[in-house]
DNA sequence: AATAATAGTTATAAAGTATAGCTAATAATT
DNA sequence: AATTATTAGCTATACTTTATAACTATTATT
C-alpha cells in the first residue's frame, strides 16, 4: 500500500474537497462564507477608512441619530466595552460626534456629522457593487432566498 | 429628497431592529448568523477539550489519514503557519499524531489515534444534535437549500 | 552545482469577541 | 429622604481567529 504515488489523497491537486464531511456542519459552511464576505468587506471599507465594526456602527448611527453606545451593543451583538474604542474611532475620524443626554448626563446621543453620512453612503455603495460580484451566480431570488433563511437561524437558550 | 422623515428611532425600546438596513447587507447577515452558530459550537466542543479549529483539523486528519499540514491548511482556508499550533494542541492530547513521510523529511503525515476517533465521533454527534435545536424551525429542504446557496458563494479575484 | 520552491516553524500583529471591575448617574426600594 | 440597585460608559485584560514576514531543512528545477 505504502504512498508509491506521493499524493494519493485526490484532493491535493484540486485544492478543496478535503473538508467534504466538515460541509454537511451548516455551523462550518456559513462560517467559510462568512470569512469569504468578511475578508472581502474589509477591503472594499479600508480605502474609506473602515473597519468593519465602525462600519456597522456608523450605519446605525446614522439610521438612527441620538442613539447610544448601549443601544448600539445591543443592535449588533456586542459587549458595551467593545463599543467604546469603535465609537472613539469614528469620533477621531470625525464621521459622528457624542452629544450630551439632557435628561440622562450617563448617555451619549451618537450623530452623524455630514462626512459621516458621505462615508456611510459611499461604503454602503461600494459593498453593494462589490457583493453583486460575489454573487454573481445567485439570482435575485436566490439571495433574497438565502438572506430569508439565515434571518431565521437564533440564537437558543 | 433630504430625510423628510427622521426615522423615530423606533426600534430603542425593541432592542432589535436598529441594524435593518445592515440586514439587507449579506455579509452582515452571514456574519450575524455565524456568530451564533460559532458561539454555540465552541461551547458544545469545550467540555470535549476541542475548539472549532482543532475541531476542524481533527475531523480532516480522520477523514484522510496521512495528510500534511499545507494540505490541511489548503483545506481549511487558513495559512500554513497558522496549522502548527492547531496540531501542536491536537497531539499534545494525543488525538493525532506526526509521523515522517518517507518520502520527504520535510513533510508529516498526521494520523488520529484511536481517542482522536472516538472524540471526532463524539464532537460531531453532539454538533449534529446541537444544530438539530438550532435550525428546527427550518425543514430539511429549507437547510439543503441554505446549504447549497452558500457553497455557491466563492471568493473572487 | 546553483537556484527555486516547498513543509514546517517561529514570532508577531491586527481584529473581533469576551469578562471583570470601576465611576458617575439614574431608578427603585424602603 | 436615605439606601440600594441598576444603568451608561469606560478601562484593562485576555483569548481566539486570522494574517504576514522571515527562518531552517529539505526537495525540485534549471
Amino acid at each position: 500500500m505504502g504512498q508509491a504515488r506521493k499524493i494519493p489523497v485526490k484532493s491535493a491537486a484540486e485544492d478543496g474537497g478535503l473538508d467534504a464531511s466538515l460541509r454537511e456542519i451548516l455551523g462550518y459552511t456559513v462560517k467559510r462564507t462568512s470569512n469569504i464576505l468578511q475578508a472581502d468587506a474589509a477591503a472594499v471599507l479600508d480605502p474609506l477608512g473602515l473597519r468593519i465594526t465602525t462600519f456597522s456602527a456608523l450605519v446605525v448611527i446614522c439610521d438612527h441619530p441620538d442613539v447610544t453606545q448601549s443601544q448600539i451593543a445591543a443592535a449588533l451583538n456586542m459587549e458595551r466595552s467593545n463599543t467604546v474604542l469603535i465609537i472613539d474611532a469614528l469620533e477621531e475620524a470625525e464621521l459622528i460626534g457624542r452629544h450630551r443626554v439632557p435628561t440622562d448626563r450617563r448617555a451619549y446621543a451618537l450623530r452623524a456629522t455630514l462626512e459621516g453620512m458621505k462615508t456611510r453612503d459611499a461604503a454602503v455603495r461600494a459593498l453593494s457593487d462589490r457583493e453583486e460580484i460575489l454573487l454573481q451566480d445567485l439570482s435575485r431570488e436566490e439571495r433574497a432566498t438565502l438572506m430569508a433563511l439565515l434571518g431565521r437561524i437564533k440564537p437558543q437558550p
